[in-house]
DNA sequence: CTGAAAGCTCACATGAATGTCAGAGGAAAG
DNA sequence: CTTTCCTCTGACATTCATGTGAGCTTTCAG
């Protein structure tokens, strides 16, 4: 598929497909006009790729643990299997910090809707 | 305190303080040479608002939401409230996701370590 | 064949939080 | 007092993923 198709279907624009190239997370094979052909398994490694930066992930680091998942039969880095320990690690945090903030979140509604009722009750404050 | 001081307190550099006040999320007195002020309270303030930055909440939504932990006794606004809520539930959706990619992450890693196994084992690959 | 739609490259713009620098005026301690 | 550190404002720089537009070529449907 072409580089339009590829858009439409992960949802992702065009322009961010080339810059994901660039950074050397996707790969394409050109024909010979130039333009960019895909093939399916594209739409998965792009679903990936937003993942990963959802995750907090640098295009750097992206760039760096893809390879683990194109052939983890090559024999994988040390360096890249630390790597998403690390990284792992850090989303494990962020995960529990979120939680804790949704928590603070919860908390706070809760304060305010409580003060609604009491305000209704006496309408004085 | 000073602003030197709030910013080793908080681990926040004395830029994000002042960037803060001015996006409305942090208020200081000043003295007569105009020196910004802060109460200790302040430093529960500014963890709040990183808090509330890492949950992906831009200053302008904190700055919605902050009036809420200041006053709650006063009339809470509606708009206020369903902020807060759909920021909740964008948080807990994300989260979930991230709960997702770090699972990917799990098995990724798993899958590597496996092949490096398979590969001690039989060195042909 | 023609025109619309889609691709290409290159380059500049954006947004958000923060870094950094300059020039000037306070604050605190010797 | 003088030195050293802190703070002030203002402005420009940075990072990163992405938007946007120009100018040109390719593809495809009619």
């Amino acid at each position: 598929m072409r580089i339009g198709e590829l858009a439409s279907r992960t949802g992702v624009s065009v322009r961010s497909l080339r810059y994901y190239e660039e950074q050397g997370l996707l790969v394409s094979t050109r024909s010979a006009s130039g333009q960019r052909h895909y093939t399916d398994d594209a739409v998965e490694r792009v679903t990936l790729i937003q993942r990963l930066y959802a995750a907090g992930l640098s295009s750097r680091t992206v760039a760096e643990v893809l390879p683990c998942v194109d052939s983890p039969s090559e024999d994988t880095s040390d360096a890249a299997l630390e790597r998403m320990a690390q990284e792992r690690d850090r989303l494990s945090a962020h995960i529990a910090d979120l939680v804790r903030t949704r928590d603070a979140l919860d908390e706070l509604m809760a304060v305010n809707r409580a003060h609604r009722e009491k305000l209704r009750a006496s309408p004085v404050g």
